[in-house]
DNA sequence: ATAATTGATTACTTTTTCTCATGGATTGCA
DNA sequence: TGCAATCCATGAGAAAAAGTAATCAATTAT
């Protein structure tokens, strides 16, 4: 039978790189560890390493078996830290996954306060996800994902918990800054900044420019915010941003939001949450809290659509 | 520690609905299941079971618990599957290693029958060897190397796969194409068109030219060999390639092929193994499906000498 | 009532795991 | 090149863990 420790052990191995180091982390003999993996080479009929001189090397079986060494101790682990907090009656850990830029600057409003009302709960924030915040969501790695793309799926709950508007941002003295709103031509000749994400998965493109047909004259990618509003401040490009994160930024920057089309592009971030996991109460207070438009402190910010 | 054995003896009792039938499903008695639970609940310093009357009822961990398990187990299981798969040599990656750039084009045509036979073998084809494909074979970093250079060496298998000639190629206007075959002072003006690999390891030089101290007027470096192609056909240059890989393409070129010098240069791709992995099936099964003629919709492709 | 079933407990046995000591092989360094 | 250091493998025995049998007390079904 595979057990957790033939799997610490496949991991750590390769860690650190010789089964003797990798004893003193596991705080056994070395003795101990080459016994063990003998027997599970052999109960298993197959090898997992290759001895080559001294030093050992993962066969394909091996590196396979790494595979899911990575994979599950971390759940295991994890569920030992929630075991913990149950027996301490302690709160847990919301792992929080997200998946658009906008999302975690409206993440940092509404998390403070809640670590507030909530001083026992750590908050984790992870951003990225080998097969997608959904995978993250099923296989336990998160417990909350922010998300501007629901996907409703037997098990998972989603909750629309804040709308903005998507907006044009330009610098002060750019042209369309004095436009009341903004045509799909009207970027042909302009150079988009946006976040290093795939174009389809961008609003401007998929929801504006896309359906006009139209294409920047260049597209450039800039990965924080802050740079790429002060490219933006000094006419180096135009960009797509939330407008109530236009407007915050506005106070510090030469910069200006219009309206993308005359309707502008409305958009939603969503909560999706195991449905199993609803009953808990600081998982459920986190979406309460969410669900309320943030207070805060910034008058500006109150002024979003 | 969280083991694998407490997972299933939540699962099992979930299943069961009491402690004595989940110990006869795991083969053990009602007694040792006890002792387990309660070390584990000692160890955790929570319950996991209400005893109500004679009957167990999860509290709110092991419920928590018994979703864990129904997660681990199941990954914990098929890792265990593929491990036998392993075992077995049912599964596995194949990883290829390519000395040639004709190796290519015939292993294309090895590589799509094998794989309907062995769906669950992955095949990787590698084509860079900081130490040349035999050390690579060596180190383990490929299983199976496709050279036109056997090179036999203790622990190495070599296995000749395919005979084919290695031939001129000219355009269809171009005055060699109608000779029965070329001499070496006549490629002496010509453009000669290559893949790039270093000089001495190129066959028309080696065999053909340099006995001859003869060299091209120029020599150009083409990567592709459809680009390389159709250079030659519009007369820029001449190129030498299998003849069986040169009569498939002049059905949408127009090139020909001329034998190079009176009696040909004929050659062979080989099939390098560790001798140790003989007995890998899929492995062993890719050198008997290589072995034979291949398979194949094109007629063409049959007039390969 | 009473027979049957369930989980807990104790004492003991068996199995597994771990360590110690040691050896052979490889590697790095003087 | 030769010596020292380091690595993994192995056998024997100690220590720990997990297992069983037998029995008890409590609950449930008849």
């Amino acid at each position: 039978m595979l057990e957790r420790i033939h799997l610490a052990i496949v991991r750590e191995v390769d860690r650190q790189g010789s089964l003797t180091a990798a004893a003193n982390v596991l705080c056994l003999s070395q003795s101990a560890l080459s016994h063990t993996v003998k027997k599970l080479e052999h109960q298993l009929g197959i090898d997992i390493w290759l001895r080559e001189g001294r030093s050992l090397k993962l066969t394909q079986a091996g590196e396979y078996l790494l595979g899911v060494a990575n994979r599950v101790l971390p759940q295991l682990a994890y569920a030992e830290e929630r075991m913990r907090e149950y027996a301490k009656g302690e709160r847990g850990t919301l792992r929080i996954g997200m998946e658009c830029h906008p999302c975690y600057q409206w993440l940092l409003k509404v998390v403070s306060p809640y670590l507030a009302n909530w001083p026992d709960v750590d908050v984790d924030v992870k951003q990225k996800f080998q097969f997608g915040g959904i995978a993250a969501l099923f296989g336990y790695e998160i417990d909350l994902l922010v998300t501007p793309d629901p996907l409703y799926r037997p098990g998972l709950r989603f909750e629309a918990v804040f709308d903005y508007e998507q907006v044009l941002v330009v610098g002060r003295k750019h042209p369309l800054a004095v436009t009341s709103y903004v045509k799909p031509e009207q970027l042909a000749d302009e150079i988009l900044i946006a976040y290093p994400v795939a174009i389809d998965r961008l609003d401007i493109y998929n929801q504006f420019l896309m359906p006009a047909g139209i294409m920047p004259k260049r597209h450039k990618v800039i990965e924080t915010t802050d740079i790429m509003l002060q490219m933006v401040a000094s006419g180096r490009g135009v960009a797509a941003l939330p407008r109530w994160l236009v407007e915050e930024y506005a106070r510090k920057v030469e910069i200006t939001p219009v309206r993308l089309g005359a309707k502008g592009i409305s958009k939603q971030i969503f909560l999706g949450v195991r449905e199993a996991d609803l009953d808990i109460d600081y998982l459920s207070a986190f979406i309460g809290q969410a669900r309320q438009p943030f207070s805060t402190t910034d008058k500006d910010t109150e002024q979003r659509s």
